[in-house]
DNA sequence: CTGAAAGCGCTTACAG
DNA sequence: CTGAAAGCGCTTACAG
């Protein structure tokens, strides 16, 4: 491994001037110098040693990635798809990602301080545990679809209480007067329960019902399917809070023999590029991922940047 | 930031012997200092510091995870699988995964030497550049789904001749005599070569033909389409080496009016989730992602141990 | 069973 | 413009 002293040797300088070249601080060297380490530092190959300079100046230049949830949370193409993002992000950024999937919450803290890490962004619901989170951790976190009533938070979201009004008002406006709502196979947080909402406010206000029980928590979609079907009052259209989990559901009703839609209308949450390859195309509340991690990207930065924690709420369109 | 030193002050003992009942090694301290020092870590919510570790114990416990590719890499549902399955089980192993998207190979050698990764494991095509990266760094390299040429290489892939065999097979077996081979959008690659030998081969030993005109590489699915149903031979048998694009291109067939499978028959590759949504059902060629990864890892530590690097070809069914 | 010394590779802060 | 000193938090290697 060549490290600064290497190159100081071959170079006849001390390290000192060498860490100056390699950190760009081309004022504070001559420009003799300057040529002469550059060429050296390329020829022997020269790579720093980020654990050293981590250690020595508290900057490490990881931003850790949280992700919450059971199981390989990246066959949820929403997780995946997010984190692509982000990690392209970060790269630009010039910080390095480190991804951890966690259980215990105990853990994030672990990471985040084993690490050194300079930032956090979280995917997933943490929303119990933010609190503790950040007590824990003096460092910017970004948290992504919290609805956590903690008020010194920075979270990126979209206004789901409005993707459910909106997933309603088609609906009636297409006649429907029966409805569903599923909540997807991942846990019931905040963010379902605002979806829901949206919905169920915008039904009563048009003197319309959802009833409590067409509200359904599935475990397994063929159980599900075999529920909405025998509906004593039965319904016609059904607001599944996620594509992946509305795309199950619809085959499920497909090899039942029904007709989509019109036996049921079903209308899924995300606009993920599989929604448009099932048949009939799924109707879903659209947002963009892309921008969500842009934002959270952004945020992030600027706070690093500032060292400054203050209270932020940033909700795009859907 | 609490330190070794710190407990060491607390506990009225040496750093050492702090650093000793951190790391376990309880052979080496009193049983009454171990009592004392775990109270005083647990109450102070002592983490050890990873940089300081790496540095000077050379081992630091990171696993570098490179994805090639370009944009979002991880909107493929194989490579997000995959990587899901990758950081769970690196996280098992007790390691800290950190991903970087690559598109420059020299950052490879960069980014491994930068943090003093312990191992790696590539996603992705980096056949031309192998021997290069092996050549900079001396640390177990896994790769996946590589046909490179060079001889000393820990590979992770399937049997990718074979899955066109499968294919070709099927079709045949089904009366099909008039086939296509489609490559996915990704770049074509000796992956995708071998399915397609194997598909190939397959036919010619069935004195049948697949004419080079009905071997497309497309950049836009849409014209793949155009061009599948303009052939001067038609086609009834279409092999997509990949499900993602035979999900597209089943979709643009199914819109201009042609029955699938009554039109074109057509089979997949990979088994993803979503091939079983779409309707008719895509037939796929499957390989089971999970145990992939289970190799990759298995094999990486094994050499992680061992610190020997030998020759090593690994390949799972399909 | 315990600890003092040296060092990992870098940066900060200072003196010149 | 340059460099010697000290230190970041830990571990290795040794002496007792």
């Amino acid at each position: 491994m060549v490290t600064l002293k290497d190159i100081a040797k071959e170079a006849g300088v001390s390290v000192m001037t060498v860490s100056r070249v390699v950190n760009k601080r081309y004022s504070e060297v001559s420009d003799e110098n300057i040529a002469k380490i550059q060429s050296i530092i390329e020829k022997l190959g020269y790579v720093p040693n980020s654990s050293a300079r981590s250690l020595s100046s508290k900057s490490s230049k990881i931003i850790s990635i949280i992700l919450q949830g059971s199981g390989n949370v990246l066959e949820s193409p929403y997780n995946a798809t997010m984190l692509g993002y982000i990690i392209q992000l970060v790269q630009e950024y010039g910080y390095n990602a480190m991804v951890h999937f966690i259980n215990e919450y105990s853990d994030v803290t672990k990471h985040l301080q084993s690490w050194n890490a300079e930032g956090a962004l979280f995917l997933g619901t943490f929303d119990k545990n933010i609190q503790q989170i950040q007590a824990d951790n003096k460092l910017p976190l970004v948290f992504t679809d919290s609805y956590s009533s903690v008020r010194q938070l920075i979270n990126i979201g979209i206004d789901d209480y409005k993707g459910g009004v909106l997933a309603a008002k088609h609906f009636i406006e297409n006649g429907h007067r029966d409805f569903a709502f599923i909540t997807p196979h991942t846990s019931v947080n905040q963010l379902i329960k605002q979806r829901l909402k949206g919905f169920q406010d915008t039904i009563e206000t048009a003197n319309l019902n959802l009833y409590p029980e067409h509200i359904l928590e599935p475990t397994n979609m063929e159980e599900t399917a075999t529920r909405l079907c025998s509906f004593k009052k039965p319904v016609s259209a059904i607001f599944v809070a996620a594509d992946n989990s509305a795309i199950e559901l619809m085959d499920r009703l497909k090899r039942r023999g029904y007709r989509i839609p019109e036996d049921f209308s079903i209308i899924g949450f995300d606009n993920l590029p599989i929604s448009q390859y099932v048949t009939p195309r799924l109707a879903t509340i659209s947002q963009d991922i892309k921008q969500k991690a842009q934002f959270a990207l952004e945020v992030l930065f600027q706070h690093l940047k500032k060292s400054i924690l203050t209270n932020a709420e940033y909700r795009t369109g859907c």
